[in-house]
DNA sequence: CGGTATCCCCCGCGATACTG
DNA sequence: CAGTATCGCGGGGGATACCG
């Protein structure tokens, strides 16, 4: 009650939950199916698991998700109710929203860990072979000058690395991370940008020729950004000059 | 940027911008056709005309709303982009969420200046009689013994007054606050409400019996709340007692 | 009326350390 | 691994005064 808007409107009684940093966000990890607390917590790396702690208590207290012990092993698992499931279309609208007219993208929200998890959930594991595959990314233009990281499919199940896994990889992609995530959000063509050589690949021909198919692309790359360019913050700039 | 998740989630960059305390809520004015600042800012009572002015800055440099000053009065307009526009689905979809599952209202929810504003709009003046029309309400259950407003139709036009506003009233409500809003909201029937003589009418008899035709209630109002009463707030409390 | 400038308090949240 | 406890700061935003 400490953040309300002092009015019965249903949209400020909605925003005084959902509206809070970070909750709408570990309410989609919930819709996309993350149930244990690491889980959640990897789809959301910049966010410190006290404050995860915190939002999930919020959420049980809010009736938009239940906590249970874990039947077999330690811990516990959180699971979405219907208050939480029928936020799905909100979400998915916002993010297309999002896709359509966010501002652009900056160095600093370029995360490798999120781009391993959003990658991870998006890797087309019917298309690869049997047996383990191991997919290297070598990503240049952050500040620690690259940035390696490893996604391991072994038979459907997917895991993401930010250390070397110990295993050979099969296929290694480079790039400027910037350009790379551009072509997974769609706004540039992945397969040009290889054939361009902003995205080199090595390892087999097969492996160099299929790796296209098995990575997804973000699941509103489809969604055409309307956002104009950088212009209009250029004239905010201005207008604060006076 | 200072409050950026880092990551490129379109729904994080959505959220970066529409999760600042009042920002969707000023949109929703917007969409709902609000203009001039004191218009918008009659929608939205509790907030402070330093922090709406504020807002309504971020929304231009975000590409959300235009400033421009009135061509023949004093003053400027804001006018939403289709960016602004094209979030009316999702202003929709989370108002229709909050009326099914948000908190139930406490009595700090009930700013009058709300209501009046929000029953302003709602008011189907078509069915009123011309000329002038004056209709008083007087709540009790607040923290200030009692509280009245009036909502003055003319040929159409809709004026609220927090003070009298120099004209004799047609027609007079006396209710509980929290009462009426509940009925307002679609949580009890406003006809029951009266035959109950829980909100009770004062006036002619035509416009006593015609007034419940000119209150039209929340746009909401035919959305079942599916939200359980109130025991789980109490399980909150005791988790937090230990 | 239609805003802007300033001050100051509070609490949100990031960081760090710790526990079963 | 799966969280919880504590501490300290930064800035968000409420209140108030002011201006064109």
């Amino acid at each position: 009650m400490a953040k309300a808007y002092g009015q019965y409107c249903p949209l400020a009684l909605a925003m005084e939950l959902l509206g809070e940093r970070w909750t709408l966000l570990v309410v989609s990890r919930l819709i996309d199916g993350c149930r244990r607390f690491n889980e959640i917590h990897r789809g959301l790396p910049r966010m410190s698991a006290s404050l995860l702690s915190a939002r999930l208590t919020r959420l049980q207290d809010a009736g938009l998700c239940e906590k249970r012990p874990m039947a077999e092993q330690a811990g516990h698992e959180y699971l979405p109710t219907s208050a939480c499931l029928e936020l799905e279309p909100v979400v998915m609208q916002l993010a297309a929203w999002g896709q359509r007219w966010a501002r652009d993208m900056e160095p600093e929200d370029l995360d490798p860990a999120f781009l391993a998890w959003s990658m991870s959930t998006r890797l087309d594991t019917a298309a690869m072979p049997s047996g383990r595959t191991v997919i290297e990314f070598e990503f240049s233009g952050l500040s620690r000058e690259y940035r390696r990281l490893w996604l391991v499919n072994h038979d459907g199940v997917v895991d993401m690395c930010l250390k070397h896994p110990g295993f050979e990889s099969d296929v290694s992609v480079k790039a400027d991370m910037q350009r790379f995530v551009e072509a997974w959000r769609g706004f540039r063509s992945m397969r040009e940008e290889i054939a361009a050589g902003h995205i080199r690949l090595e390892g087999s021909p097969a492996n160099r020729r299929a790796l296209p198919k098995w990575l997804l692309g973000s699941a509103l790359a489809s969604v055409p950004r309307l956002r104009p360019g950088a212009e209009r913050e250029v004239s905010a700039q201005l207008r604060r000059w006076h």
